[in-house]
DNA sequence: ACTATTAATAGTAACGATTGTTATTATTAT
DNA sequence: ATAATAATAACAATCGTTACTATTAATAGT
């Protein structure tokens, strides 16, 4: 069991490049993705690395791991509660504002005897590029 | 991409075996779970029968196929639509009925450009279970 | 009921994503 | 400076799942 946010940790070369990748592009990428994008400015680092950090770095809250179905975790630098929605045809994964006032936890509340903590909302649908696709092969 | 319900299905000893396991039990349970649980009546059954069957059903529409966080995929026999919740603690799910009269979809057109298909409305919280765990250890 | 067709099976190998392990290197505290 | 600690690269191991293949079983047409 990993402690909270309280706990101090190192900034180191490998650290930040991952963490400056990650919030400079709004694609939430997966961690062989990150890979991929730091591998281009550190050739030398491992893939195991990535994954350690963006571990590291989403138990201490400084980014978000993002569990959107499909077979690999996402990450995301934008910590803000928001909904995301994946494209049912490459994948990918986009951002969404969606400003319901509904208490969801307390409606659930209402059926259940978990003691509920947290919601999340996630969308599936056909991304722009997608759509396009489809179009041109109509 | 697979046909709809209209494909007839061959229904074999095994398959149905699978789907009055999954259909007896409101546990939600992951491929391996049920493997386990038919292998107490067919010893000799196979996990990759296990995960072909379920597969199969959860296309034709018999089934459901969830993704609710975590590493396992789970299934379950019931299909009307509900939410579910996830124990944080142990992993196990439980049913939800939440009645929001929300048009999800139409309030996430409001800000993306995908095509908007469904929504997905996931709880965690803890389990009755590891709640009183929790009130013994303390 | 009998046989041909064809899908489904058991068993096992292969796979991709992720997590450990370990020896080495870098960073921080003394 | 040097000892202590943490992070790293390289790689092995694991986990959940899917693919392969020879054999068996469910259905369709007689």
């Amino acid at each position: 069991m990993k402690l909270p946010t309280n706990t101090k940790i190192r900034m180191t070369r490998q650290r930040q490049q991952i963490l400056d990748q990650l919030a400079g592009v709004k694609t939430h990428p997966t961690a062989d993705e990150l890979y991929q994008m730091v591998r281009k400015q550190m050739p030398r680092i491992s893939l195991g690395t990535v994954y350690r950090n963006l571990e590291i770095l989403s138990e201490s809250g400084i980014i978000q791991k993002l569990d959107v179905g499909g077979t690999q975790k996402r990450f995301d630098a934008d910590i803000s509660n928001h909904a995301h929605i994946r494209c049912v045809k490459c994948g990918c994964v986009g951002d969404l504002e969606v400003h319901i006032n509904i208490d969801f936890e307390a409606e659930a509340r209402k059926s259940c005897d978990f003691e509920v903590l947290r919601h999340r909302l996630e969308y599936s649908g056909i991304c722009p590029s997608c759509k396009d696709e489809k179009a041109v092969t109509m």
